[in-house]
DNA sequence: GTGGATTAATTGACTCGTCAATCAAGAAAC
DNA sequence: GTTTCTTGATTGACGAGTCAATTAATCCAC
């Protein structure tokens, strides 16, 4: 052997870094170099470690993923009563983890990805079958045969809400996304189970 | 003067083969050559026609933008009722000008050149004021003091349903996506005015 | 009408920059 | 001295934008 491991740690900073050029470019136009630069390593560094362009992509994605799956599962575990679960998960997508400037730009980018990509789009399905599934189960008790409709609605509002802050030159609101998702959510519980 | 006015054809040409290159592809990495081809015209005569790159999308932005305008403001033009009109807004938003394959992954991209291009963040801007202008004076009537938060949140809603159907493989369900749509309407419209 | 003059339309070939990916070699740990 | 870590230099491809040249329609003077 010789050194210490370096590679999980340098291939954890060339993915932070990665996000971060993806938010402030804004774009998936990004140069290897730039990402390199950022995370204090030479561009062949990370062609060494990932391989390609689309690997540091994916990988970037992957982590982004990974950590708003850990949030919801974390808030889920301490929430029992179906509306509290939902709420979690909401609130989760709008914390200031998930919920800022480079990481929105990185999910619209992600979509962007998703289009060529296969690997990215299926990245893409899980979360958001995921997301349906979490939504769908503690819907059903709250809407009944409804909640599968309920469900996609909230999460196409979510992902809406994630569109459109990618807009705004403002920083984003949390609290008052948070509260946009929980509006509908209010009025769509109010409408109780289908006649 | 020499031939008949070729430049408003070849522009039209042009603009309709940079959505359908840009659909195709799912992304901003088109060339100028690609789209000039599907043109049938040569990459010079793109630029020298829009002058770079950039225009023509721009261009294909505001032709995109435009139709749906235009669609809106026909079916404004016979919905009297507050209700109508908002359903009317929201069955154009699913229209099949609108809601199909190309238009939505050009939207998609339009999103992602607005973080790089003010003046394409312009448009989309008035896009969305307009969308909210027009439901929040139609959901006044109905909902009050609440017309501005929903208005936000149908929008929101819409441009959510655009972006998870750029990740479907499946060909776009307008009557699917319009009852999503409604539906969520529809529990807002039952919470009545604010209490 | 007719034949140049004028002007728009159109393009192939070229330039120049950029960038992903490679490689061979150097530095550093153990 | 072996293995991992790291990089500068290089390559090869690609693509936006330019330009000079060609074609062809229309006008006008006669």
């Amino acid at each position: 052997m010789a050194r210490i491991a370096a590679e999980p740690l340098r291939r954890a900073e060339i993915v932070q870094a990665t996000i971060q050029e993806i938010g402030l470019a804004g774009t998936l136009e990004v140069t290897v170099a730039q990402i390199a630069k950022r995370a204090g390593v030479s561009a062949a560094l990370a062609h060494h470690y990932f391989g390609s362009k689309e690997a540091i992509f994916l990988a970037a994605m992957r982590h982004v993923l990974a950590i708003y799956g850990a949030e919801v599962r974390g808030a889920l575990a301490t929430a029992h009563e179906p509306r509290a679960r939902i709420e979690a998960i909401v609130r989760v997508s709008f914390s200031s983890t998930n919920f800022r400037r480079e990481v929105i730009a990185a999910w619209l980018n992600f979509y962007v990805l998703a289009q060529t990509m296969p690997e990215a789009r299926r990245l893409l399905e899980i979360y958001r079958r995921r997301l349906h599934s979490n939504l769908t189960h503690d819907l059903r008790p709250l809407v009944g045969a409804r909640a599968g409709a309920v469900a996609e609605g909230l999460g196409a509002l979510i992902d809406g809400v994630y569109l459109r802050q990618a807009l705004r030159q403002r920083a984003p609101d949390r609290q008052a996304a948070a509260q946009l998702v929980m509006g509908c959510l209010e009025a769509e519980l109010a409408q109780g189970m289908p006649a």
